[in-house]
DNA sequence: CCGCATCCTCATGGATACTG
DNA sequence: CAGTATCCATGAGGATGCGG
């Protein structure tokens, strides 16, 4: 009955009442790439349960953070944020930033979407300039995602149907170490991991 | 036994492992603004259990976040944030940024205190420029802050002996308005919540 | 006092089965 | 496919105790 609130009036703690429940945020992950539909955020959001998707749905619903829109394919429900939940990408790319430690000395073997790598790239290229514009695709496990950069800065997007001429394939880390600036381009190429022409990849991650 | 955490390889995830526990984020605020007591954290964080926040001390200084340090003052232990810590700083202000619409609207009797101005105020202000500059006192309970502007940004910080020379007392709320620029000067100003000279208010939140 | 540890109760989260 | 229902495990809140 009582929702858990903290109770105090602090914008912290009342963004906390709203997202700062377990799941909530990479919910909206989730959903910083797309509208999603229910199995799709399921298939997103390996461990979760069935029951607490759905009541944390309804809690962001009900927040105004997240919205029902009608998939028209299926004619299904998908979900979808708010404009007010879209501006959640600064708070979920400054924690992105933040975590980049984490990423490189964590433990093995965690569950792993390629679709994350959207959100997390853009976060880790928004603070970095560019001189020339570039545009690569990254290939992790079956999915392959967008960089765009030039001099204004830096969108990442899933690949549609037209995918970018140039295509590289990878290690989810060494794609991360690229876009932090922790890997150099020649460090990410010696290993043989990311094919393709080196100077289009150095533009991409300069 | 195996601590719970999400099991993703993701920037979010991993990040949300460390700081995505109940109260959490709101101990790395406390710190945010200064080297804490066991006691002043509490007193800080109305509502925690004594037993959660000697746990959650213990969580963020074994992940690197929080670091104990000998207080001088008492010959007792003080907590402290670590570099790594601080930078939390980015994340914290985008999350009190985005719930501007939570402090407008929302519940009203919430616990408060003082300093947590001191955050809040500092993000809402952030991305805000200034022409002139100007260092004004806000007085809320029995707290002084002091919020100082130019032409380079602004700095929040506790007042400490030296008080600024114009003190404005006035509602959390007033000033929160003000600082996320939801609240004209005039408007502050209107129902006599706040006093002092209003040219020094207008350059400190313009 | 201050800084916790213990104990207890109940709210929340997690796993799985089940249903319209 | 999109969720509910159910049941068990875990975590949080509150009071109290206790050593330094």
């Amino acid at each position: 009955m009582p929702k858990r609130s903290y109770g105090q009036y602090c914008g912290l703690a009342r963004a906390l009442d709203v997202v700062g429940g377990r799941w909530s945020l990479l919910i909206v992950r989730e959903l910083l790439v797309g509208p999603a539909r229910y199995s799709e955020l399921l298939a997103g959001l390996p461990g979760i349960a069935t029951n607490l998707l759905a009541q944390r749905l309804r809690e962001l619903e009900e927040a105004g953070v997240v919205q029902r829109m009608l998939d028209t394919e299926s004619n299904g429900v998908a979900y979808m944020l708010t404009p007010w939940g879209v501006e959640l990408r600064g708070a979920v790319g400054a924690l992105v930033n933040w975590s980049t430690p984490l990423m490189i000395t964590g433990p093995r073997g965690d569950a792993f979407r390629g679709h994350w790598l959207v959100v997390a790239v853009d976060s880790l290229l928004q603070h970095r300039r560019f001189q020339e514009s570039a545009t690569v695709g990254l290939a992790v496990d079956d999915t392959i995602v967008t960089v765009r950069v030039d001099e204004t800065g830096a969108r990442v997007e899933l690949c549609g149907d037209a995918e970018p001429d140039t295509v590289f394939r990878g290690d989810p880390a060494v794609v991360l170490g690229l876009a932090s600036g922790m890997l150099t381009v020649d460090q990410a190429m010696a290993g043989g991991e990311l094919t393709g022409r080196r100077e289009d990849l150095a533009a991409a991650f300069g």
